[in-house]
DNA sequence: CCGAATTTGTTCGTATGTATC
DNA sequence: AGATACATACGAACAAATTCG
């Protein structure tokens, strides 16, 4: 049976909202099973005294939050998966930000090819419209989950063979490298939120609803001027971005500047914690 | 009616994902009126030869994507608004990001008050939990529409009196400096994007399902002691957030390295360009 | 200001399709 | 093949918010 209180009919909040908070913190307790699964549909319904649709709704609500994952003919599940750290600095590097934090990792090339630049990716890469660029199409993975859907265009003047040095070494950074470009730096990374579309569910295994963070990024040369222009997409529920300005040190013995240390142990509790206008 | 083709039923793709996106196509063509208003969802469902529930999950799927904007009692219409850039730099200051994009824009305190810190708190700002912090709740906004909302705390051994001056100034940069800190950096910001809860949908004016970008943020004076520690919830389609991790320069006439300069431009053809794995 | 009309939001009922076990 | 469970779709009724005469 529900645990506190009946559900409010008639009152400001709706039935399948109520529900879903119901089951939000219910799931931590009993409601799922040892393997995460949540009762039937059905058996919901009879629980909550409501219609099937009701808890559809509720369900949906909390599958578009992420916090749980309905399978057709399965059952539905709790979502259990820690965010991974992404850094984004000066010396960001696609593939190495993942390290430390995953057993396996992969930086997968789906595709390459040249094509003329659009009007978009020769004002970044400093070239004129119409240009020759190479471009890869990149999937990141972490213990076997996609993570990130990249595609990045390089000058092909300058890099046509990237694609065979990036097969070769399996690294943007070891790829340049080996043709002659010994270091570059983060200009700037624009960040913005969707929801997915189809190409983001297929590529990230993302259910419909959910949240991609697009980043738009641009890497120099030492001299400044630009090498690469890539657009990531990253599965928001699997990513953490962190945006590294100043020397991350630590100030002092056991304070850390870096505030996801905290963030994990009080995720749960951070919403009681918010205060709202009133 | 309908434009080109009949929806097709039995086929591998839902009616509800068919009218969306014919929908989606439409309301640029002839579908919304001078307002931006979509035809009445009955009138709709009886366009398509579907249920009014058919057409409700399309007009859904785009309210979430946020196409779409559905009021009770109003009508559904087209959302029209461009983005704000939210510059994040080692320079960031809280409200001087939106200059020059917004005829109006404030920083208004909804609310201040000292407290114990908790652990993330204390772990952040370098105290010991429980030490005292000031605490500021404020509702940024650009143009009459709310952009972000945002709670930082302070050392209140330090900055007892943080709120006075922000009352006074209008400003936390102007506040710390009333204070006697004439400088600060931006050491961290970690970056996530979640689905609107209650409070975000009530403070920010958004509809449930919207997403919201989550920023934790540590900034350190210049001998790098932590200052302030912030959480802002951005609406995040309102916002692009532009990390900027290395001097921002032109290299060539013409070129600029902000990869947001030919947004706008393409953002319509995006979704076209992108290429699926296959 | 009131009340009717309009429009979206919620709930229940029922049936069928489709994927999984 | 059968049972189970989620996905989609239609129908009906009422609630709630807004608009307008």
């Amino acid at each position: 049976m529900p645990r506190s209180g009946r559900l409010q009919r008639g009152a400001g909040v709706s039935l399948w909202r109520q529900i879903a908070d119901r089951i939000r913190v219910d799931i931590s307790r009993d409601l799922a099973d040892e393997n995460g699964r949540l009762p039937s549909e059905i058996e919901l319904a009879e629980r909550f005294g409501v219609n099937r649709h009701t808890v559809r709704a509720a369900i949906s609500a909390l599958a578009h939050e992420g916090v749980l994952h309905a399978a057709q003919g399965r059952g539905t599940y709790v979502r259990k998966q820690k965010r991974l750290v992404y850094p984004i600095s000066e010396k960001t590097r696609f593939s190495a930000g993942l390290e430390n934090q995953s057993r396996e990792r992969k930086s997968e090339l789906l595709d390459h090819r040249c094509e003329a630049a659009s009007a978009e990716i020769a004002g970044a890469l400093g070239l004129s419209e119409g240009a020759q660029v190479v471009r890869l199409e990149l999937l990141g993975s972490a213990d076997g989950a996609p993570v990130s859907r990249s595609t990045s265009w390089f000058d092909a003047a300058r890099f046509s063979d990237i694609a065979d040095h990036f097969i070769r070494t399996g690294s943007i950074t070891k790829a340049l490298r080996g043709m002659g470009l010994h270091d570059y730096s983060r200009a700037s990374t624009a960040i913005e939120a969707v929801h997915a579309d189809e190409i983001d569910t297929a590529d990230l295994r993302l259910s419909p609803g959910a949240i991609v963070l697009v980043t738009r990024a641009v890497n120099v040369a030492p001299d400044d001027s630009p090498v690469q222009y890539s657009q990531t997409r990253f599965a928001a529920d699997r990513i953490t971005l962190l945006v590294e300005t100043h020397g991350i040190q630590k100030f002092q013995s056991g304070a850390s500047i870096n505030p996801l240390d905290a963030i994990s142990s009080t995720a749960a509790s951070s919403k009681t914690k918010r205060t709202s206008k009133n």
